[in-house]
DNA sequence: ACGGCTTACGAAAACGTTTTCGTGTTAATA
DNA sequence: TATTAACACGAAAACGTTTTCGTAAGCCGT
């Protein structure tokens, strides 16, 4: 009933421990004939070495913490299926740690697993820690000589491996785009400038009116407070968004940077009489399931998030696997691609 | 530099190591005077106990393990948002194996974990086990005193704590809905029988007709396989619900077992110049991102997909901590909710 | 008959804790 | 002064492994 041990094999089969461990293992110090009858017992009885007591005799857990804001999020989900994807390959379990966007539940979490739980972190800092630019968690645990590998909301002062998506050239991908569709007025709907990715997008943005010699209109930006990201304020979002909309009605195209930001603003749109993509072309980031499945779809910069996640469990385990080679840390850009759907098509 | 141990601290005060380790946790045996003196020291270096040593002492991993088929999928990421909330709060860990609906992927996992890495599961089984009727691993690692609790896709013949969605109850509510909006001939796309959630969905319809003295029209039942399910078989999938609705023209209800067949049905009816909500009403399962940003939004069943993981999370934690109680296997059902939005709305 | 070699196994240490028990020192009591 | 009790600490075992080292038994050659 209870766990079989190397102890209980012992004393049934009348060898010592050591033997059993080195019967199972194959160890040629023991004579064909007990190596067999031990290995069939064990295997009768399902015999599984006890993982912790493998981890503290090993100091390594064959797991890998991953620190993330929020779950109920597409981005973040295909991150992680890509993390467990090559994790599982590896051999190495995942445990997930949700900051909830929030500093201290970041450094809770953190803390709960580097005490031997776990052989190293792949994160994505909260928005309060970019705000609140304290770092002291990241640093001391890399200090501890636990690896660490940054994804998407990175941080220059940390120094880590990082994997980040090319924000800046995905959104001015988008811009482009929206330009060769020949639309003449390009509106930006964007996040406050301490949300990394946003500012990021936004100077993608800027960088592609600038390579079409256009100059940038600071009425069609439209810096959205975080507040209004919360589930229960679709209504406040969309009476901004409304706003923005009818104090320029010149605009025929719209760069979002994200899903719902693209969204609310075509349904808004749309409600204010115009259509798309005729008369508003609109280019969202993330390609979850929103794009897909909106009316209509809508094209949008996705991010790769899997490979993001596979990508950043093969650095992170490298690391973990070969520790004496102090290589220098690498930061890989993850390359977007443009997907276009309904909401920029040429009809 | 490297992680800071009882013996270190010992050596560096020059006491022994059961003494550190009893100055740490306030035993009165050590004098007042040698207990600050190692406390000092111990705060000053930050010194965390060491988990896993922990785990192994005590035969307890203050961990939990849970297994769902998919992560990019909104349901089952707010059931983990919530396992996560209540597990933090009870000082447990959340580490995560995804199944990915393989059988075999669900068992290797589940050997994984259960070799001492956890102390309980919390499990949704893949599509495959549910075909296969295969549960020698649920059984196995019950019958090896690890606790279980399934949740959403349960298993009658498995004996453990069950938390479920009134699956039935909800769909019939939801098709009730329709009638009282005068809906005449309601349609519902529903998946295969052996998808337990499908099958009960389908039931929760035909009680609601039943209810009302309707008699069934089997043309109105549109049964889907899984193939279409995947997100790059969107063509076959319209394809599938454009020809049941251009089958059944008198269609004036649509009741949908998901959010994808729903926000689908919807849009292949609008590109059948059918208006939506004024000649056909739709109702769809799961209250996620695309009901609330669809245009027109999305009348749903929700499931509160949050509630059910805490409940899961507390009734496993529950069991574990007292594992003498041998109380009865209890099954939770979490009602449904019918939210309202436009694709309900009267005018 | 004796040294040396192989074979086959066991004892013990180690990983980092906690906890039980034993013990030497000091102080209080008779 | 002799006995005892309180105090303060250390040794060791335990959790379940792996691995190094030691060693008894058997065999070979001389």
């Amino acid at each position: 009933m209870q766990k079989l041990t190397l102890k209980k094999i012992a004393k049934e089969l009348d060898v010592s421990v050591s033997t059993v461990s080195k019967a199972l293992r194959d160890n040629p110090e023991i004579s064909t004939d007990t190596r067999q009858r031990i290995k069939a017992f064990a295997k009768f009885y399902n015999f599984k070495p006890n993982n912790i007591a493998l981890s503290l005799k090993n100091r390594k857990t064959k797991t890998i913490g991953v620190i993330i804001p929020e779950i109920v999020h597409h981005f973040f989900t295909t991150v992680i299926s890509g993390i467990e994807k090559v994790a599982n390959e590896r051999g190495y379990n995942v445990i997930i740690g949700l900051s909830n966007e929030s500093f201290t539940k970041e450094v809770i979490n953190m803390e709960m697993l580097a005490n031997g739980s776990i052989d190293g972190f792949i994160l994505s800092v909260s928005k309060e820690t970019q705000l609140l630019k304290d770092y002291h968690h990241l640093t001391e645990t890399i200090g501890q000589g636990m690896p660490i590998v940054m994804f998407d909301r990175t941080i220059n002062e940390v120094k880590c491996d990082k994997v980040i998506v090319d924000d800046v050239e995905g959104a001015c991908k988008a811009v482009l785009k929206l330009l060769d569709m020949q639309c003449k007025n390009i509106g930006i709907i964007t996040t406050q400038d301490h949300v990394n990715v946003g500012k990021l997008r936004t100077s993608g943005y800027e960088n592609a009116l600038q390579e079409r010699n256009i100059t940038m209109n600071e009425k069609f930006i439209l810096k959205l407070s975080d507040e209004v990201n919360d589930e229960n304020q679709m209504e406040a979002l969309e009476k901004e968004v409304a706003r923005f909309l009818s104090e320029n009605p010149q605009l025929d195209g719209i760069f979002a940077v994200n899903e719902i930001y693209a969204i609310t603003a075509m349904n808004v749109a749309r409600k204010l009489g115009k259509e798309i993509p005729k008369s508003l072309k609109v280019i969202g980031f993330t390609d979850g399931l929103l794009s897909k499945y909106s009316n209509p779809s809508l094209s949008t910069v996705s991010q790769h998030g899997k490979e993001l996640g596979e990508k950043s469990a093969h650095l992170l385990i490298n690391r973990i696997e070969n520790e004496d080679v102090e290589n220098e840390f690498e930061t890989v850009i993850i390359e977007t691609e443009l997907i276009e759907r309904e909401s920029t098509s040429k009809i």
